[in-house]
DNA sequence: TCAAAGCAAGTGTGATCACAAATCAAAATC
DNA sequence: GATTTTGATTTGTGATCACACTTGCTTTGA
């Protein structure tokens, strides 16, 4: 057999087979933490154990563990001076930092992702703004997991469009944070019959539209606040009780 | 015995006695990792392996593994397809990405700082900096890490400060990133007889000290900024040569 | 009746083992 | 002599076990 024959059949079979990949356990077990916590599956101050979660994944305890490890050092969780682990509480201090941190780094973000987007990234965020319209005509009750996926689809769309290997981990990183606080808020929007996202959302799509860096940040930093400063008033009103 | 003279005898007690810790030798292992990574111990591109490390620190592979994979989720180490682990190589991408992160939140946290800090705050940093001068005036021969770790403490020190729990694991994140790049640029610093780090950091204090933001800011840009692009002049020069 | 001591179940940490995949070098093949 | 194959060694991953610490409840003692 000639080996000029194999190496072309070995390259016609590559072009039809898919990487099957080789994600460990512990990857699947991360990313599946990270999905509940960004989802806000979990509550606030909600304490962790390592046995329970092994148990609810149906693995060991081993990939459960290294992954707690990796959430607690993006500050997605909490280590406890017990030696236990919980979902970090909402603090008014705590709501305020990771606003402005988000406004910060997301709003460098979509800046340069304002340069660089071209018309396909554009199409593809319209399409998730039709899907977005879409559920909200058909169905009158509130999904509100689809509504938080489809958020999160929208933003980092764009921010995978700025081209910085650097931001993008640290933006996740923050929704891992706020993603507890921000599901409570969405909630109560959906029960306080809230302005339509969609709204924030189209403006933001106009600027990267016309490239302009300057009112995307400035739209994207209302849509990122509204959640915030809801819960903050709220936050704020319950201590008033609690003080009365 | 009455219990109000045990009470008070165990308050006795506790006022002498310092709290034990119960750091893990996992804690141990990742911050030794840490310290090696932000000195810029290990090079950019090697290759670190479970079993050598766990030799090296006298553990086994558990507590090595477990810190690995934290500093892999922040982006300090780098999985292979391999399965393997090493310190991520240099890129000029990724130097400008860095750069342009530290700017931007290691500014922000400056302008924070600067106006929380006080003089109890501004003599500490001074005391780093006489530090500085006592040592670059006793020896004429460089030493390089109490060069790196004096420059670590005088930063770390002004964005205690800032009051942000959010943006200061950022910028811990960022300088376990860069920290095999820049200890080259240090190097190569020392013998090109450097410009002294010093005059920067001092510009930096005075700005602090009349808390004034803005210039606290520019101020902290330009000294990050020297060995960036004193490292990227240096890549961009092998680049050529390659070429050539 | 109440507080302190004691006990038992649960939990995190580290060590060790088994296994599969990768790597490298020597040997076999053309 | 160059390339492939084979085999031994190394490496990461996951499971299991032993141990120490915590926690909550029961029991004991005043």
């Amino acid at each position: 057999m000639q080996k000029a024959a194999i190496e072309k059949n070995n390259e016609a079979i590559a072009a039809q087979l898919a990487p099957v990949g080789r994600e460990t356990v512990q990857d699947r077990v991360y990313s599946e933490l990270r999905r509940a916590l960004i989802g806000g599956l979990f509550e606030p101050s909600q304490v962790l154990t390592i046995r329970g979660l092994a148990d609810a994944l149906v693995t060991s305890t081993m990939p459960v563990r290294e992954a707690l490890g990796r959430l607690i050092t993006e500050k997605a969780l909490e280590a406890l001076p017990n030696r236990s682990v919980r979902v970090p509480p909402i603090t008014l201090d705590r709501l305020d930092d990771l606003l402005r941190a988000r406004i910060l780094i997301e709003g460098e973000a979509i800046a340069l992702a304002a340069a660089h987007m071209g018309p396909r990234q554009i199409a593809t965020i319209e399409t998730i703004l039709a899907e977005w319209d879409e559920m909200r005509a058909l169905k009158h009750k509130k999904d509100v997991d689809r509504e938080v996926t489809l958020n999160q689809s929208f933003h980092f769309e764009i921010y995978r469009s700025c081209g910085s290997a650097v931001l993008i981990p640290m933006i996740e990183s923050l929704w891992l944070q706020s993603g507890p606080c921000i599901r409570v808020a969405i909630y109560a929007f959906s029960e306080a019959g809230e302005v339509d996202t969609a709204q924030y959302h189209r403006r933001i799509v106009e600027a990267l539209a016309t490239q302009d860096a300057r009112t995307a940040r400035e739209a994207l930093a209302a849509d990122i606040s509204r959640p915030f400063t809801f819960l903050r008033d709220k936050l704020q009103f319950a201590a008033g009780k609690d003080q009365a």
